[in-house]
DNA sequence: TAAATTTGCTTGCATTATGCAAGTACAAAG
DNA sequence: CTTTGTACTTGCATAATGCAAGCAAATTTA
């Protein structure tokens, strides 16, 4: 009855790598854009995201995202049946990769318009568009 | 005899998403790193990070960024028998997003105080330290 | 110039990660 | 008290990664 804990190994001690260890596979940043951009907060809400993730496959990220403190698991305020999930201050403060990542993207690829909208206002203004951003982010956590 | 042309899928038309299909793999990113930051640009070069890439991986992934066109493939100019790796405009457009990395991982990392210098460099100056680095990098493309 | 070494891979097989479909337990609604 | 919703788990298939060995062409060494 024993939960394997996943051991937290790093490859070595170079950040870039060591930050892949935490969100460097195919889907924890997807998890942690809906819960940026979506608003998403529950485990159906990710299942509903247009990439599919696999019903193991969330659950597995999800685990993976807590133990390395990306995210927080709390009682739903709704209902005992839900579970509600929570960005940390050390996934907000991923805010600028993921707008860089944005902008690395709107150049190289087809984006659809209400996103380009975003990205429009983030490049513009960078700075402010993170920092309101991130501060919007920070009253879900008000602890 | 065909080589196998790994389709290029996209799980859905979100940059976030698009771009982890090209670059949010264990692997495409550390050998960015290597070019950017090492100086790297044989196979042999990238088999010798610390991180230990299997053979055949390292292959596969020069292969993916080949297609993916962030790395081009050249003859050696020291010997016909080495490649030679190179950097695109499209992989050199990263670095915003793998300095931020470093930004990040200096927060919640203990670095290597080689690399801790850099980082602190980069973040109290991070336009000028972006322009001058992609400026270094873009020189070895002069086509 | 023949043999050994370097370089950039490929190949075969083991292990791990991801994907799919079904099932389960608990809460809530009817 | 049955049905539905929610958050998972489980079993099995496929894909990605890891490891060790092998290989061909180029270069170096003897």
């Amino acid at each position: 009855m024993n939960k394997r804990i996943e051991t937290i190994k790093k490859r070595s001690e170079c950040p870039i790598s060591c930050s892949l260890d935490v969100f460097g596979d195919k889907w924890s940043l997807l998890i942690i854009r809906d819960m940026m951009f979506y608003n998403k907060s529950t485990y159906g809400d990710f299942l509903k995201s247009g990439e599919g993730i696999a019903t193991n496959i969330l659950a597995s990220r999800l685990q993976s995202l807590e133990e390395h403190k990306l995210i927080e698991k709390l009682e739903h305020p709704e209902s005992k049946a839900k579970v509600l999930y929570r960005l940390t201050q050390k996934a907000i403060d991923l805010l600028p990769i993921i707008v860089e990542i944005h902008l690395w993207a709107e150049k190289y690829f087809d984006i659809p318009p209400d996103i380009k909208a975003m990205i429009k206002e983030a490049k513009s203004g960078k700075d402010e568009f993170i920092k309101t951003t991130a501060r919007q982010l920070k009253k879900q956590i008000k602890t």
